[in-house]
DNA sequence: CAAGATTGAAGTGTCAATCTTG
DNA sequence: CAAGATTGACACTTCAATCTTG
């Protein structure tokens, strides 16, 4: 094959290959905005309800992913983007402060059964809240309709095969 | 102000407040995206020259940025998305590894000035190398040159006033 | 005391080893 | 042994306390 043509790519004088201003921001720019809209909803439910991004996630999936309210370790840990043990960590985290309960499977004593207990409920309504309105205020009010179109598109572009699938049933966070 | 109008939100009959689906992919795209590129660029450093992302930022900013080759701390730590506490360990693993020097400002005792040596030189060379070509594969083979303009301007707004400031000068990165 | 920088403690996350059950 | 899950050790990052010099 041809040798592939670099785009945005200048090299200069001292050696050092650079990138084009253009290249240079799209980048730092995805880099950065996921950084700071990420943080920014994290401290939000932090300061609200006193449990981080990932922890709400989780009570997110038990709660309106599954009509039961419980979920197995194992589809807990392939609807996030968070590697098995720091799952485990979170889950046992939310299991010491009330909001799930877990158990082992009747069917497969290997494995755990984790369930959204009441008080959790109440929580991931409330954090629901304003999760959505920090995503309002940090993100969405900044941008037209057809941007997030247009985000959603170049996202997907970039994930490939690995974009996170969000057609199936309501679709929540 | 009469209330802000909420966009792409929806209450469920659970309680649970939900995002249209062109939404949620807009903002699960930005975090994924985000994460696997910044990732990846990170691993390719480390497997091909044993220095992570961070870490190569800092030489390049001391090499690229700075006729000298040299800088402040204080400065190096406001170009860097970095807390003063991460630049400060990160560039005594750097001292410690041979590529930069540390040592103290003539005209105030107090600041620290760190200056790239010539193996670090090197290594920024090769590594500049490795980090274009996985910029490439990762984040811009995947898009047309109209779509990085659009990646740059959408997440430009997303970020106001913070956004990264890649005009004046050469733009390494 | 203020400014520049480093360090201790703690949070978050991963990998690999481990434990338990099928 | 393989699958499901947890745990120990470690890497990265930040906050707040500290140390040093102006």
């Amino acid at each position: 094959v041809p040798p592939r043509r670099k785009v945005g790519v200048r090299t200069h004088e001292d050696g050092v290959a650079h990138l084009d201003p253009t290249y240079a921001a799209a980048f730092l720019g995805l880099l950065r905005a996921a950084e700071v809209v990420d943080a920014g909803l994290d401290q939000d439910l932090r300061e609200a309800h006193g449990i981080g991004l990932r922890g709400f996630e989780i009570l997110l999936h038990l709660g309106a992913f599954s009509e039961v309210g419980s979920l197995r370790m194992g589809q807990l840990i392939s609807q996030a983007p968070l590697s098995q043990s720091r799952v485990s960590r979170l889950v046992a985290e939310l299991s010491r402060t009330g909001y799930v309960d877990r158990s082992t499977a009747v069917e497969d004593t290997r494995a755990a059964v984790v369930t959204i207990t009441p008080a959790g409920r109440n929580l991931l309504r409330a954090a629901a809240a304003t999760h959505l309105d920090g995503l309002e205020r940090r993100l969405f009010a900044r941008l037209t309709k057809a941007d997030v179109a247009e985000l959603g598109r170049l996202t997907a572009k970039i994930l490939g095969s690995d974009a996170p699938r969000t057609g199936r049933g309501r679709s929540p966070l």
